[in-house]
DNA sequence: CGTTCGTTTGAATGGCATCAATCCTTGTGG
DNA sequence: CCACAAGGATTGATGCCATTCAAACGAACG
């Protein structure tokens, strides 16, 4: 595997590279909270993994032996029923965390959507490193509340919202989040549509229908490369938080 | 309204006394994390509030300024779209935290299911607390962890369930919560069904047609004061979990 | 004893699921 | 380069579960 960013220091011990000084996800991820001097102590416990699309990061039911900080790609995040009904709790991006557990046991499974690639650290091994870095650990329950937070609004999503109002909501925090990623232009989808309905409580037909409907209505252009374009951000969160109970476009 | 617990009088500096060391919450409270040695600490920036039956705790939309530990009674944490649809988002009882976000605005309101007793501390000391404090930041990160893991649950009983399952899991998880608590016998409903209704995503109508349906097919038994005795634990967690898709007991 | 609030039950409606067919895109091999 | 297969997306027809509308019932309270 030829890295082609070779550390240009006289590396005095072996070839090995310091991954985190240079990593480009740093400034998203939860290692933006260590400060660089002590970066080496992440460093020296973790290790990097790669994922094509369809991979397995977690199985549901394994033991949470890891976590792992995503780099770059994307990951879908499920818990299922035993008759295979399913529900997709949260896609990752790139500087997204996962394994944040208080069992030994994950009780999720985790999927590669694409080619992913991300830091994979020993549980035990984080464990001490969070009581060595209060500055991670605050930003680690900094992420947890949000996470919390956006989990609530889903629950809302969920309990209240119409088939469109739902697909509205998701095309509108993709684009958030993918611009907070730093990433412009159009929303990219990573997912099919059976994914977006498995986080949406839908069905994929209802998905489909939604994104027509809000096509024809012109407050999304479908673009090529299964990405949509926001014509009119106003008018389509005013339907995202269910503005248009009684009225018709 | 005859209030019984007079504040008596002008204390020179004595009469207070340490509302922390003979708290009978503190075992299913994030302070029991905290050392005694330490607890003063907490005392010593806590307000200790009441509240009545229907009594809001927290307006949506309020200034983040304080957090909250529920030392007795319970919560209904709730948030809405415009149009007045809402979605509870969580029930809270003795021994429960309230108040961890990330913005400085409350995204969410809070109001009192029963009276209510908790204590109050202002955001700011705590947050200088949790630096001082590693144990309780701790203890924090391990709730939030299960908080989280508890919202995925929901998001997949709200995607997946049907309304049987959904209040058949709900009942089972009230009850484990309260033999948590130390509670045993018939589970205890606080909220009414209306309430039960909007954290499950049903209407009341479909919640009480459930109850009837689980009671007829004698799951549970309906027992005075608003409560219900589970009957056959197994079965029902198999509804719960939605082991009879094709099957009709 | 009447009022209020909550619960339960019944009947009808509707939004989304289900079933089904077609279209579109992508990749593969002849 | 085209034919073909396979997976995914879209659109249409029909059905069902939960909602909506409605009414009766029950408990708490003044």
């Amino acid at each position: 595997m030829p890295n082609s960013t070779k550390q240009s220091g006289p590396v005095q011990v072996a070839d090995w590279v310091d991954p985190c000084s240079a990593c480009d996800a740093r400034a998203a991820s939860v290692c933006r909270a260590v400060p660089n001097e002590k970066l080496q102590r992440l460093a020296d416990c973790l290790t990097v993994k790669h994922y094509e699309a369809g991979e397995t990061l977690v199985f549901d039911g394994d033991s949470a032996s890891h976590v792992y900080n995503i780099t770059s790609g994307s990951v879908k995040v499920f818990r299922s029923l035993a008759d295979g009904r399913r529900a997709i709790t949260g896609f990752l991006f790139r500087g997204d965390f996962l394994g944040l557990v208080g069992s030994d046991v994950f009780s999720f499974g985790a999927e590669a959507l694409e080619s992913v690639q991300l830091c994979r650290f020993p549980r035990k091994a984080f464990r001490e490193l969070l009581m060595q870095l209060p500055e991670l650990e605050a930003e680690l329950l900094d992420r947890a509340s949000h996470e919390l937070e956006a989990a609530q609004d889903q629950l809302l999503l969920l309990s209240r919202k119409t088939a469109l109002e739902r697909v509205a909501s998701f095309i509108l925090r993709l684009e958030e989040r993918a611009r907070e990623r730093g990433e412009t232009g159009p929303v990219h989808f990573t997912m099919i549509r059976a994914d977006m309905a498995d986080y949406l409580g839908l069905t994929t037909e209802t998905v489909s229908r939604s994104f027509s409907k809000l096509k024809r209505d012109g407050f999304i252009q479908l673009v090529e490369g299964n990405a949509a374009q926001i014509v009119r951000r106003e008018r389509l969160e005013a339907v995202a938080e269910g503005a248009f109970g009684e009225h018709r476009a």
